[in-house]
DNA sequence: CATTCAAGCGGT
DNA sequence: ACCGCTTGA
């Protein structure tokens, strides 16, 4: 029962950023390259840096002048700066022109970052397997083993040729498996690079543990094998460090606690030695994966669970003044608002929550959200401005905001799937074309004071939680690094929320067709919250401004399909009970947390 | 003055 | 809901 049988993929753009410039000038081909954001201080800062600087010595999170002197003839390439901010568009972008080509070849993708993707491959290696689909050595053109290191390409060829032999004439199909898996990773690599131009690494093993640890062993455009039977030995040879999730405080911690360096040395002890050490649930995470095993499923996943923009203000250029930080609400807003535009025609959603992070001079981090009840750049600069202002100590007569911000950002998350996003906005309001910058030189900043919002929050919309009860053994890592929470005495808006049960669509329609039927909504105060429906004239609180057009939208709807008398539902009715459910899951005082939370149980 | 920006996860 | 940790370009 030991036995995990799946394959799986660790795709690694190599020194992604620089290639995404580099296929734009392709002069820069290789030559020594890097990639900053920022210029004025030093040169900015290093995000990426090709293999060809690397010989020089140069790294990330250097400067662009340490770099030049490092490696003089270093060409820097700079991230493109947009309201005073760097942006990152072209490689989200260039992101997707890589995952196009692996949702492509694959059901089974799990985005891990800009650059990164886990595969699994357990169902396309069955089907080669199945018809004996034959491999030879020069399906293999830039594959290693891991725990073989080769120096040349001759050794190479011998090392993998005798894999190949043993893993087809021997009985135990376990590293067979892996085979088929590498010759497929092979494939697809040379697709990505055929369709985008760009070059990757690659690591194929058991697990993702496995896979992403053998993907370092060979860079870059090389990809890693490692056999189940050769983790032991290569584990010997492993730090700590090397396994994701344990390169910082964890893995000093575990060094520290059970007194060693590399991963193997960590088989000698008991699972209750280390799960008194670093606790039950990482105990046990770790006591598997020290012997090979790790069952984190690759989740189906191409998008985005937020989007996010910050910014920091060190030292000297810290937020000090209400002027300065209305203009970075409006810049971070303005950068939000393009992506979740985007990403709302592209995938039909809509992001529910904003949260407003932010880190003061007094070194403490606050966040805090609030509800999206429209897409708009004012919206979200203005709620952002709204919360700030709470944490400002100077008189609010003042234009100076004490303590000073050092670094700041808004996210956007809680997407709603399905979302009526026709552009329901465009149908319905006076403003056409949204997605346009809109330019608006002065901020019509129209103040108010913070108010209790209803919390209303829609609760998660089906991700993909794949509660997987494969039996007892499902090692997950758990928490055991953790430091003192600061106890953040803030006035928490209380929701309370006393909601009517509501069965029928129709009910749930009318309960957002004006404002008297929205739980929870004191209408006396903060006339702000109000805004006026375009179609109805009716004043709606803000963030049931999406509900309400959604009426709107299924009445219009409707009136058309009584016109034309036809007896077919409008599929768009199909996103209501959705939201429906939501709107249960609020009735119940049950939170988010504790749904996410619960344990299936032993 | 100074890696910076971004995304995900898990705990409380 | 909010916070800290981890990772990566």
């Amino acid at each position: 029962m030991n036995s995990d049988h799946r394959v799986i993929a660790l795709i690694d753009m190599d020194c992604f950023y620089v290639q995404v410039e580099q296929r734009l000038q392709p002069e820069f081909l290789g030559k020594p390259c890097g990639v900053a954001q920022y210029y004025t201080w030093k040169g900015g800062g290093l995000i990426a840096v090709n293999y060809e600087a690397r010989d020089f010595g140069v790294k990330r999170g250097m400067r662009g002048e340490q770099a030049k002197e490092l490696c003089p003839d270093v060409h820097v390439f700079h991230v493109q700066e947009v309201n005073g901010k760097a942006n990152l568009t072209r490689y989200r972008d260039a992101s997707a022109d890589v995952f196009r080509v692996l949702n492509g070849n694959f059901k089974l993708v799990e985005k891990a970052s800009i650059d990164e993707a886990y595969v699994d491959l357990t169902d396309d290696v069955q089907k080669l397997k199945d018809e004996n689909f034959p491999l030879a050595i020069n399906d293999f053109p830039t594959t290693h083993l891991a725990g073989f290191t080769t120096k040349t390409e001759d050794e190479r060829i011998e090392i993998l040729s005798k894999w190949l032999k043993d893993c087809q004439s021997d009985d135990e199909q376990r590293n067979l498996d892996l085979v088929f898996g590498a010759y497929l990773v092979e494939q697809v690599r040379k697709k990505i690079k055929d369709e985008t131009g760009f070059f990757c690494s690659a690591g194929i093993a058991r697990n993702k543990i496995l896979a992403k640890l053998c993907c370092g062993f060979n860079k870059p455009k090389k990809q890693t094998v490692i056999n189940q039977t050769d983790v032991d030995h290569v584990f010997d040879q492993t730090p700590i460090q090397k396994i994701q999730g344990l390169g910082a405080k964890a893995g000093d911690r575990v060094m520290e606690l059970l007194q060693v360096e590399y991963v193997g040395q960590l088989r000698k002890y008991t699972l209750d030695v280390l799960q008194a050490s670093i606790g039950e649930k990482d105990g046990y995470w770790l006591y598997n994966l020290v012997r090979g095993i790790e069952t984190a499923p690759v989740n189906s996943r191409n998008l985005y669970k937020s989007i996010s923009a910050s910014k920091n203000f060190p030292g000297k250029t810290s937020l000090d003044t209400l002027d300065k930080i209305r203009t970075w609400c409006h810049n971070l807003a303005e950068d939000v608002f393009n992506r979740l535009e985007k990403d709302r025609a592209e995938n039909k959603r809509r992001a529910k929550l904003l949260t407003v992070t932010c880190t003061l001079n007094t070194n403490e981090t606050i966040a805090r959200s609030c509800p999206i009840s429209e897409y708009s750049i004012d919206r979200f600069a203005n709620d952002t401005f709204r919360i700030l202002k709470q944490f400002n100590k100077s008189p609010s007569s003042s234009n100076i905001y004490t303590p000073a911000i050092i670094s700041f950002g808004i996210g956007a998350g809680k997407f709603l799937e399905n979302a009526n996003t026709k552009s329901i906005v465009d149908l319905f309001s006076k403003q056409t074309t949204k997605t346009e910058t809109i330019k608006s030189t002065e901020n019509t900043t129209r103040w108010q004071e913070y108010e209790d919002y209803d919390d209303d929050d829609d609760g998660s919309n089906s991700e993909d939680k794949i509660l997987q009860k494969p039996t007892a053994t499902v090692p997950i890592q758990g928490d055991f690094f953790r430091k003192f929470q600061k106890t953040d005495e803030q006035i928490k808006p209380q929701p309370k929320s006393e909601m009517k049960t509501t069965s029928s669509i129709v009910s749930f329609f009318s309960r957002y067709a004006s404002n008297e039927n929205i739980p929870n909504c004191s209408p006396e105060k903060s006339s702000e919250h109000y805004t006026t429906c375009s179609k109805c004239q009716k004043s709606i609180l803000v963030w049931n401004m999406p509900e309400h057009e959604d009426f709107h939208y299924a009445h219009e709807l409707q009136m058309e399909e009584n016109r034309s008398n036809s007896m077919i539902a409008p599929p768009i009715k199909i996103s209501k009970p959705v939201k429906r459910k939501n709107e249960k899951q609020k009735s119940n005082i049950q939170t988010l947390d504790s749904f996410v939370n619960k344990k299936p149980k032993s």
